[in-house]
DNA sequence: TATTGTTATACTCTATAACTATA
DNA sequence: TATAGTTATAGAGTATAACAATA
């Protein structure tokens, strides 16, 4: 096992319990977060429907599929959903009389920034249990976390 | 909304700012981390099941459903595929009859080890992408991040 | 002929309600 | 009478296959 991490560039053995380390408090973190929800009655890929939409800005159904790793007939649902929840728009493209444009309505930016705000106040809840040294080490780390996450 | 983080026993804003982006890359991680499947035979709740057995022992069908926020006629079900698939075995409990008791077999255990190996592997590849002192960084905060997803 | 999106249909996962066995 | 687990059934959410419209 040891050995497939031997190609870190920094280091070997300490290295590989780091990355597990890492791997393990990531997951349980990011597991606890998502129960945060702001609104129950938006399925997980809902949200992060609006989430990729925030983020890209608008797109086509057939994109979300991707992005989302879904088939498109699932999308063409969650799409229908998200616009009679008054969360999407859908206009037709520009240049291309096959696909339509998605793209998120004032609710939805509103909404997901409720959502962001409810889980912050929960982590900085959580944050409150750490002595300044490790909040230190916790805001240090953050930007590289960042890098991460969308390297 | 940096009202609701001005409780922040260490500073105000900066702190606000940072708690957002600990938890944005937390969560984008955490969900690329989740596609890096071993078996996509197992659903979720299923691998879930197994890390909990692993965490904390063996454990009634009951006390599972309570740990995994589920339903007891779910974790019924998901206990008879991981015992159809050869990853739990059920036994008698000892002192009451009505109970069973719910433990990983070797099997588990290796595709368990299995799945953290190929997890750790890909995050590994994405630390490659850092210089030493971010990576430095994020040493450093591991072992905060490990105590916050169990505080 | 290939591609975008939709409709029709089936499967997986989970929940609620009703039941059995034991405490 | 209360509790642990199961069976029966229904409701989300997603997938595959077949189809319509446009490129």
């Amino acid at each position: 096992m040891l050995t497939n991490m031997s190609d870190l560039s920094h280091g070997s053995g300490e290295d590989a319990a780091a990355v597990n380390s890492l791997r393990s408090a990531v997951m349980r973190l990011g597991r606890r977060l998502k129960h945060q929800r702001v609104d129950e009655s938006l399925s997980p890929t809902e949200m992060s429907v609006l989430g990729t939409l925030a983020r890209c800005g608008s797109a086509t159904p057939g994109e979300l599929a991707r992005k989302e790793h879904v088939q498109p007939p699932s999308m063409t649902r969650i799409v229908a959903l998200l616009e009679a929840k008054g969360l999407v728009r859908l206009e037709p493209h520009p240049d291309d009389r096959r696909q339509k444009v998605v793209s998120q309505t004032e609710e939805a930016e509103a909404m997901l920034e409720e959502s962001r705000r409810k889980r912050n106040v929960w982590l900085a809840s959580l944050v409150e249990g750490l002595d300044e040294d490790e909040w230190a080490k916790l805001r240090a780390a953050a930007p590289v976390l960042e890098k991460l996450a969308h390297l």
